[in-house]
DNA sequence: TTTT
DNA sequence: TTTT
């Protein structure tokens, strides 16, 4: 269906580093949690509340797997665009679990960091629209883009992330 | 923290009609499920393929709930705009649950058909922009504006929507 | 500057049918005018009112200039996400003028078809997410990509678009 | 029309610090420019490049507008989310131009500070989402709104911002 | 110049 | 005119 669009859009903080898993065709995959946050004053009582969201995002885009893995720690500032997708697993008795991730494919995914670069001068022969310039990734979607069930750390619970 | 964002658009068909609950303070609270979907063309074999992906939507914004109830039905084609909203819940046993919705708060929310106008014109008097020009739509966060979990249609079972 | 984002999204009707000119170096360029509109109900008077908004688009993406070129013309729906950009060009009297536009060039923009299919099938060959399979247009910012004004229909006056 | 969409989101720095107008009716009216830039590297030459693009961004939203007086200045990192307008004028020699802005209407604008909070903690009580709890800003669209030409800085040359 |  |  041509007229369609999913489109995520997200500024918030990493809740850890970025971990990084393997498809068993050899491609990155990397995921990490944010949070965003909003805050107002209670109408009511006129205090302050503020509510977190976490948001599960997961990176297949080969080079802005890279950007993640070289630049993103705990605490960093990012803005995230990528498609929503609910994921379906077993948890170990067996039983149908599903997960909503903010997914960064090939196309349409973005990934930009808004901390200033206090750490890490990004290196500009890899970094950056690079990528742009000269698509090589794999296809995330083709083959066993996505990890094995067995590699997931959600395995031994049912908690979604 | 202000500089934060939590935004998901949409566009896609919605595949029942919407259902209509009402929080205990008697505001309207309309839900449904929207399809989207890619296709995209198998390097390998050549073959097309399409991929489907369902996502709940809630609406709390009380204007766009009439739009919803007024306009919208099984098979109608939307573009919604909302903010990423991860709920917990309890199953019949007890065991936590997870869903992951899109919601339309009274602010930042959006709800555009994207059909032509076959059936019912929209009321010129109750439609549209009138919702931003004399704001006074019920406060989505504060009170009972979540349903009650008794409410949920979902409870009897693991399913998250 | 990596932490940079620039994306405009559209939804509205085409003013007339797409026209097509030709880089140097024998790439397409798509352009169109879409109108947006907002209405609203006169908090004073009650009048309804209506307000359109005209935006010049151009395409520079191969894949989605061929998709424009086969099924939009005058009137019809689209969804389109770009870029901003301002363009400066010399009218007759050599004098600087401004433009500013929607671009789709070749990451990062999107057009989608919101009609119903009443004229012509996509075919299912060439169109849609092939383009993200197989991406082989020609970079839209080296060389030449732009039309040469000459080209430009809009030299003869002070018109921006 | 109801099923439109006219939206922009930046994500950028502050050229200067921002102005402050007033409407006849006197309500605040700030504007600014923001830069955005992309960059990439060169296929044929390896060389890198960057390309900056200026963008007029101009807030009617009331509370938008305490929130650029009070936290933005000069090189302030900020995500803008408005609508795209462009607004006809005439110059000295009473010839008409056009110039194209981001507006931060009431209703769908957004503006978030992606600084670090170096210098100034937003005060509890008048920032953020309280604009959203107690909505009282003056209609943007009605009565007079826009700046009178005369109080426009940019009349005694062709430049459109 | 589109559309509802 | 910003920033990296």
């Amino acid at each position: 269906m041509s007229g369609s669009l999913n489109q995520v859009q997200l500024i918030g903080h990493l809740g850890q580093d970025p971990e990084t898993r393997r498809t068993q065709g050899g491609d990155p995959v990397v995921s990490f949690r944010i949070a965003t946050s909003e805050s107002w004053k209670d109408k009511a009582t006129g205090d302050r509340k503020e509510q977190t969201e976490w948001h599960s995002v997961v990176i297949f885009n080969e080079a802005l797997c890279r950007v993640a893995e070289q630049y993103l720690k705990k605490g960093s500032k990012v803005f995230v665009q990528g498609k929503l997708q609910t994921r379906k697993w077993q948890n170990q008795a067996g039983v149908d679990r599903y997960s909503t991730e903010v997914v960064l494919a090939r196309f349409g995914g973005d990934l930009k960091l808004l901390d200033k670069a206090e750490r890490a001068a990004p290196d500009p022969d890899n970094y950056g629209q690079t990528r742009i310039r000269e698509p090589s990734y794999a296809d995330a979607r083709s083959g066993a883009a996505r990890p094995a069930p067995a590699a997931r750390p959600d395995l031994d619970d049912d908690i979604p992330f």
